[in-house]
DNA sequence: CGAAAATTTGACATGACTCAACTGGAGTGG
DNA sequence: CCACTCCAGTTGAGTCATGTCAAATTTTCG
């Protein structure tokens, strides 16, 4: 649990009280994936959130020729679920799965709603979370509009270097909308340049 | 700023208190922008947020070659501004303007700190609008890593009607990543399908 | 009405995909 | 611990979707 409590101290700026750290313990607890267990499978409505402690996963779609399309790596002090389900209550288009063993913590939406009118930290926490997700998610659109695959590559490759290695490259792909033999030839590339 | 007292109503599902309504109203200022004027320009830091009366805007980056890639299109009742900028205080890759005369109210984010603070249903507002945001650019990243250029089209001729009538088919284009040429092409195509 | 901008159309170039074969390393069972 | 399988990654060849450039046409707006 401390793991988190640093965590929402640090992106809220604020102090956990004894009393707020209990709430917060008692709503949440932990959980281990095995590596390719799924945390969501499509079509079921995301009814838990996880706080990765120790980790991967990966969020992602499987279109009608069977292909995978990452839409997003979460590993530790990250936060993992499918925001469109549970907000919307609508069955989650994603799937989830552990991409190493990993350890969170989960709880409910139920359970976070209670936490998030009465402790303040956590109400700021999540607005912050909601920021950076959104400005992410919006940098990722630009380099996707903007770049062609190799720039997304090199873009990717700046931004997160942690992922890189700890993903395989297949999954970077996915990721970047690109095949793994195009991934792979840009690589091959990438020591000959400038 | 009726409208705005509306739209923090129905999306907060919360009543304004008349005493909340004026401490509202002293915080937004009506603004006009002509066609093609500037809301912000790239290198600024954007210091404003905009809620829309009446018109359209647009956001978007202009890379070396001079070509520019929309980002968001905003119509009436939809926020202007680049959070991205204003939450980190850095100097925006973006510019933003009026595709229509444009009516908005608008205020700062210092004056917006304590309404958020001290009006549930602002902060109930802000949470919900980030989450749609969101939302909205997942599912935007989804399609521009699955589908191919006309699907994308077809996709956001399904989700966005009112866009499709109000911009020029050129900026639909770099919206969706795609040269004008070939939208003009898709949409060629678009009566002979099924 | 006329100039400038937006869209359409055509011809061609190319980045990225697909399919298929090959390679090497990781995990598994005897 | 070795042999075997299996999967990820690499490489090659051919194809297709989309981009580019340029010219023709239509629309917009002063």
């Amino acid at each position: 649990m401390e793991h988190l409590f640093r965590y929402a101290e640090k992106l809220s700026d604020m102090t956990l009280s004894e009393k707020e750290k209990e709430m917060i313990s008692s709503a949440f607890k932990p959980k281990k994936l095995r590596k390719r267990q799924y945390f969501l499978q499509e079509g079921d409505v995301c009814k838990f959130v996880g706080f990765i402690i120790k980790g991967a996963t990966r969020m992602y779609s499987v279109d009608q020729k069977g292909n995978e399309h990452i839409l997003r790596f979460s590993i530790e002090e990250w936060w993992v679920g499918d925001s469109e389900s549970y907000t919307d209550l609508v069955p989650s288009k994603y799937n989830i799965d552990a991409v190493e063993d990993t350890e969170m913590l989960v709880t409910t939406f139920a359970l976070m709603q209670p936490l998030m009118a009465e402790i303040p930290a956590i109400a700021k926490m999540i607005r912050t979370m909601d920021q950076r997700s959104y400005i992410a998610s919006q940098r990722r659109m630009h380099a996707s509009i903007t770049m062609t695959a190799e720039e997304r590559y090199d873009d990717f490759y700046g931004s997160y270097p942690q992922l890189l290695q700890r993903f395989p490259q297949g999954m970077i792909a996915s990721y970047l909308g690109i095949s793994p033999e195009t991934l792979s030839r840009i690589r091959k590339n990438a020591g000959v340049k400038p």
